[in-house]
RNA sequence: GGCGCCGUCGCCAAGUGGUAAGGCAGAGGUCUGCAAAACCUCCACCCCCGGUUCAAAUCCGGGCGGCGCCUCCA
């Protein structure tokens, strides 16, 4: 199997995992093995040898840090201490200076090599990251650069060192690093081999939109825990949230309450402000479920009428927009484990029994429905069903 | 050793000076053929010890506990 061949898989089934938690399609996959690409890298590395922030040593081209004063400073590296850290004597390389990294590494028998101006070699661990976004995204600065906590140092050191080394020009405006995700209680990482993909949580008969949930209910720059304990609980309350868009369909009474319209607002306004903080979904979330509540009483007090129910699915649709996890739940739905029209006529199999009183039939129905992943739910309005 | 993060109810999680949001689970009740859903009621002196302040989960100091980065995995 080629290279590319190979890389198309992982990127298939990054497309096919975004799409189950609804992310947006992203507008580029860049490779940097591609040669656009590869010659963005050798042309930053000509760019860097003119500004004299390179030396090479044995075939590799190295950037030397002490040409650049404000390196360090997103991450606010104290350069003493890491001089005399512990480990920089582990490495084996010909740099000059411990904190020196690598651009271009010289061609080794046995690995791919490429030369587009720079040598014959390949990438350094940094330099694609910085071509790439600069040839896509410039000219710099870009507006967001995200990513792990743990990339801080030194992969983003290093971005900023080769971006800002090359264009004279600041790299990013905005540097945006969510805490980990966490495993029972290890770091999730490849090669702790501690990892779960998406296919894995829906075989566990999970659901992607929980997922999407539970990854919201933590602020980002907060580390999150996964357990399945804790997936469970992200469904219930998102089913708490579905149960009662799905609850609007039954209300009849005609008119609106002026009191559910400021409701609604002090909600939105409530949820914009926890966004506007730093992206505090958890808090966001809190504002959405003290609604929920509020509305919920009002439709079992009979207080709400038909002309409200625009304006909450309004209201919802809005949150969403920002949240996405409703779509998400919603595209679920469109695929319940058995055939809608199966699951009707079963209703109505049901109906006919508990008219006739026969509630072990009725009953019997329900529970083969549910132990197949749906539910029902009797109303004054009728039975509703939705998937376990 | 250097830099940084975290410790809030059984579980998840907001709150960074004004007396503890929200969700899950649980208990009791209302409703229901039964369920489910929903509603009502109940359920926290915020890891410990000092300090500052009229007032501290929030600020300061010192502990204890957990974690991340300081590796050519990107």
């Amino acid at each position: 199997m080629d290279l590319r061949s190979y890389t198309d898989q992982y990127i298939a089934a990054f497309r096919e995992d975004a799409r189950a938690l609804g992310l947006e399609q992203v507008e580029e996959n860049p490779r940097a093995t591609d040669e656009c690409n590869l010659q963005a890298m050798a042309d930053m590395v000509g760019a860097l040898d003119r500004q004299g922030h390179t030396y090479r040593s044995d075939g590799s081209v190295y950037f030397k840090i002490s040409t650049l004063p404000e390196y360090g400073r997103l991450a606010r590296l104290d350069h003493e201490g890491m001089k005399s850290g512990a480990r920089v004597d582990a490495d084996s390389y010909a740099k000059e200076d411990a904190r020196d990294f690598v651009l271009w590494k010289a061609t080794k028998p046995g690995e791919p090599t490429w030369d587009f101006g720079a040598g014959p070699g390949r990438p350094g661990w940094h330099l694609e990251c910085s071509a790439m976004a600069l040839r896509l995204l410039g000219p710099p600065p870009i507006d967001i650069h995200a990513g792990g906590i743990d990339l801080v140092f030194p992969h983003h050191e290093n971005e900023i060192a080769q971006s800002e080394g090359a264009t004279g020009h600041p790299f990013s405006r905005f540097w945006v690093h969510v805490e980990h995700l966490f495993v029972d209680e290890q770091k999730m990482s490849k090669s702790l081999g501690n990892t779960y993909t998406i296919p894995d949580i829906v075989a566990r008969g999970h659901r992607p939109s929980a997922v999407r949930y539970l990854l919201l209910s933590a602020h980002y720059r907060k580390s999150l825990n996964f357990t399945w304990v804790s997936l469970g609980q992200a469904e219930e309350a998102l089913r708490r949230l579905t149960d009662f868009l799905s609850r609007l369909d039954a209300v009849s009474r005609p008119g609106a309450r002026p009191d559910i319209a400021a409701r609604i607002d002090a909600a939105r306004t409530a949820f914009a402000a926890a966004m506007r903080d730093d992206l505090n979904t958890a808090a966001a979330l809190g504002a959405i479920f003290e609604l929920v509540r509020a509305l919920n009483s009002a439709i079992d007090a009979g207080e709400m009428g038909t002309g409200d129910v625009p304006a909450i699915r309004d209201a919802f649709d809005r949150f969403d927009d920002v949240l996405g996890v409703l779509a998400v739940r919603r595209a679920e739905e469109q695929m319940p484990p058995i055939p809608v029209e199966e699951i009707e006529r079963l209703i109505e199999d049901r109906h006919a029994a508990r008219r006739r009183r026969d509630f072990a039939a009725a009953d019997r129905v329900r529970d083969d429905l549910a132990a197949r992943g749906v539910l029902l739910e009797d109303s004054a309005a009728g039975t509703k069903w939705k998937r376990k």
